[in-house]
DNA sequence: GTGAAAGCGCTAACAT
DNA sequence: ATGTTAGCGCTTTCAC
């Protein structure tokens, strides 16, 4: 049986009034019972309820994060920033994987409300407006993050955002390889980078349109973000007459798929085909013959968490749109 | 303000005590009575609080999970499975990243006790011994994963341990290698893969004693889970004289460097080095030419789940130690 | 400066 | 079959 309130009282000969303002750091407490409440409860271990606290406060200093799969390398260094930043404001925080489904959102966002959570970042899902509006009603600030909330979502309440400008990261790369004197670009896109004016398709369309050179359909191609389909991809596009000189990539494990085929049939970068890639994981082709460009994720999530916290501490700030740049390196 | 007992209560005229029972399913609650509320609750949108639920029960349906770092790829889908087994049984989980840090570790373990968690899966850190006796002291049951509790760490309480038998996979590649007629394997390891007779290193070692052959010391490569030193070891290995016909790997990323260097060469696998590769992210080498080996961390969070949960349920029952295998492919 | 007491939303023991 | 009530551990008036 952990120690209480009670406990500390008791043996410190005090209320547990008083030693609740010590502990809290409430003025009005005489130096010597301050003393004497601390060496008690440092001797019996004591630790506040965050339970009763939650309860007393009819909000839990916890924070909610609802991304779509904790496996998928997008997120893995925007969940850590997440919880740095929680941490450091004695915060905790509660993850949910959505799937993308509604149906869980639903879920989530009730659990949410039942755990009296004081704000969550989202990854808003398609479909799970109704949802949104529960977290909205119950007054729980939203930050959502990757992408914006449907205009009709969330009304009565304002939600922040921030979103990574994934089309100039790409586009910086693409124009890259055009100024190395590439005219065919192959791309391998994954299919759930979205399509949006963000979006990394739209990047690597502008690069092109920029110098003038032609988007041909068959120089693109669009699958999962897996290293088979990286693989397969890279084989499609390098057997095409005439073959790309270079090719954009769009995510970690596609690169690593590319890089498969390319060892399968003794390709060197950049001589027989120049790379250009963005990675999830910051740590693609550093080699300086190729392009890489790692994605600001811990940022996003420093930037998400902060939003949230400062709109915890005041709800009538006006919401933020925050759009992350990239340095392609 | 969400709706709270007292509101359905009202609403649908009868005490609180009778919505309470319903709603936990309770005997003793007439069909007209029952249907009543339920609708009355449905129509308020109304949600039990979990917190004043885990204030009252004095545990919160809560699961605590202490890993080194979500960005390590070896914990994404561990962390995924714990996910997936907590909501199913209707408990949340808080994550803490230690970063390995003894420190960190304290203030975590005493962040579980103030949430009043349920248990906590974790994996050990070398000097946070007297952070895991707390968690003992607080009766909050402990599950270990990848690493045992040193024997001298927790002793009122049976910890649950669950590892995977890295050697035995390694060993397993490794000899396939031998059977295709290798004789000089040089290996890429991580420097956190650890050196106990379950660890990647040891499986290789074995693998070569097996048949006899030396481990010279120079086929060893030992350094950061990184793409960067991946390819310098890669290069390092393959210039000895004699080189290497074949390479065992370690980890994901040390893979991908391996790749690199192998792409700048124009080398093909297996014509010019054959690769056997462990992989955390199972998605390695799945080309018929090489050999792989995903690494079972979703299950191993699954496991580690049913157990902290089977345990929470009693706390007296005889401890368990699995070792997981691993199917190399 | 310090203490007594109410109450956060819920469950369970006890009444009826 | 349903209602009343005490209390989980804490914070915060309000008295003294």
């Amino acid at each position: 049986m952990p120690a209480k309130l009670e406990d500390v009282a008791r043996r410190a000969g005090v209320s547990i009034a008083t030693v609740s303002r010590v502990l809290a750091d409430k003025p009005y407490v005489s130096e010597r019972v301050r003393e004497r409440v601390l060496a008690v409860a440092a001797e019996l271990n004591y630790r506040p309820s965050r339970v009763a606290r939650s309860l007393r406060a009819r909000r839990a200093r916890v924070i909610g994060l609802l991304i779509s799969d904790i496996r998928d390398l997008f997120f893995t260094s925007l969940v850590r920033a997440v919880e740095d930043i929680a941490y450091t404001h004695r915060y905790s925080f509660l993850l949910c994987n959505t799937d993308e489904d509604p149906d869980k959102t639903s879920v989530y966002v009730d659990l949410m409300r039942a755990e009296h959570v004081a704000g969550v970042i989202l990854v808003p899902v398609p479909g799970a407006e109704s949802a949104y509006r529960r977290l909205a009603d119950a007054r729980i600030p939203v930050v959502t993050v990757e992408r914006r909330l449907p205009a009709a979502g969330l009304e009565p309440v304002a939600a922040d955002t921030v979103v990574l400008d994934h089309a100039s990261t790409v586009e910086t790369l693409v124009l890259q390889l055009i100024e190395a004197g590439h005219r065919r670009i192959g791309a391998v896109l994954a299919h759930d980078e979205g399509s949006g004016p963000y979006s990394r398709q739209a990047g690597y369309l502008r690069a092109l349109a920029d110098h003038g050179l032609p988007a041909a359909p068959e120089l693109i191609c669009t699958g999962p973000a897996t290293a088979a389909f990286g693989r397969c991809a890279a084989a499609k596009l390098l057997d095409l007459q005439p073959a790309p000189t270079a090719l954009y990539v769009g995510a970690h494990l596609l690169t690593l798929g590319v890089l498969q085929t390319l060892v399968a049939r003794r390709l060197a970068i950049p001589d027989d085909v120049a790379v250009a890639a963005v990675d999830e994981l910051d740590c693609s082709l550093e080699e300086p013959e190729s392009f890489g460009a790692g994605l600001p994720t811990y940022a996003m999530g420093e930037v998400a968490a902060n939003l949230l916290l400062a709109r915890i501490a005041d709800a009538s700030r006006p919401p933020q749109e925050v759009v992350l740049q990239t340095q392609a390196t």
